[in-house]
DNA sequence: AACAGACTCAACCGCCTGGGG
DNA sequence: CCCCCAGGCGGTTGAGTCTGT
């Protein structure tokens, strides 16, 4: 029996995309906006699967493709994200504005996966560093289990007392703890989960009491070093200049989270 | 020049999730 | 609840290109 296919193979063309069909796609999404995949090919006058046309817009038509060679600072950002989040392409490619999860999911099996297995040993940038196999322990994997999202409640959902900063602490210590012990379900700290928390510009992050040493005006966890946040606040990822311009401060924010997930 | 093997990357496949009825 | 559908995702494939012999 299997599973019945997204539409129907018969008649559609296959395979590489002609240009003629590039411009009709283009233009259709142009004039209509993306959406409504199934019906597109009908009415755009494409002899294409839905899916394939998502899938031709997304990876290659959109305007704001970035086209060429992936750089030495994304090439960093790639790797410190895979170590972090895994096969999670879609999510890596959140963070490398211009750049498509399937660009980055194929730089990384034809060049990061061989050069990370090596020990990173060719890389060119100057960031390179030996894998630690203690950080590699933090790899948040959640391909299996996609709904399955750990939830640690805010503080204020706890019924603490007021201000119990003892307490408080302990809670963000078992989030803490939690974070660094995790590594096959994403979770939640707050209302914050993890994957979002890569996805978000970092404000929420600021936002939330609980990631920050209420006996101190200090950060809780270096991981939220105030600068480095203040940074990531003021990013507005629609603008692909300030997007990369603060990749170099992504880089330094993973940077401090390396260090301090080394030294737990 | 010719061939084989390696590499690249666009495209496809099938599974999963979330929303709506 | 359950079912269906659309969209999204990661894994895989294979045609085209490159490189070494």
């Amino acid at each position: 029996m299997g599973r019945s296919p997204c539409c129907s193979k018969e008649g559609l063309n296959r395979g590489a995309w002609t240009a003629d069909e590039d411009k009709i796609l283009r233009e259709y999404i142009t004039l209509h906006g993306e959406g409504r995949w199934r019906n597109l090919p009908k009415t755009a006058g494409l002899k294409r699967c839905g899916k394939s046309c998502r899938l031709r817009w997304l990876n290659y038509l959109r305007p704001d493709i970035k086209r060429g060679n992936i750089t030495s600072d994304e090439e960093e950002l790639i790797i410190r994200l895979h170590k972090l989040l895994g096969n999670r392409w879609s999510l890596i490619a959140g963070r490398l504005p211009g750049r498509t999860d399937n660009e980055i999911k194929n730089y990384w099996n034809t060049n990061l996966g061989k050069k990370v297995k090596d020990g990173h040993k060719t890389s060119t940038s100057c960031r390179t560093q030996i894998p630690n196999p203690k950080l590699d322990s933090h790899l948040v994997r959640t391909k299996a289990t996609k709904c399955t999202k750990l939830f640690f409640p805010h503080p204020s959902m706890l019924q603490l007392p007021d201000n119990s900063h003892q307490q408080q602490n302990l809670v963000a210590d078992a989030v803490m703890t939690h974070h660094l012990e995790l590594t096959t379900t994403d979770f939640n700290v707050g209302d914050i989960c993890f994957s979002d928390l890569l996805d978000s510009d970092f404000t929420d992050i600021c936002n939330n009491d609980l990631l920050f040493s209420p006996s101190s005006d200090q950060p809780y966890h270096p991981l939220c070093s105030q600068e480095l946040l203040k940074n990531w606040t003021q990013t507005n990822f629609a603008d692909q200049t300030t997007a990369s311009n603060n990749l170099h401060s992504f880089i330094s924010f993973l940077d401090t989270t390396e260090e301090t997930l080394g030294q737990s």
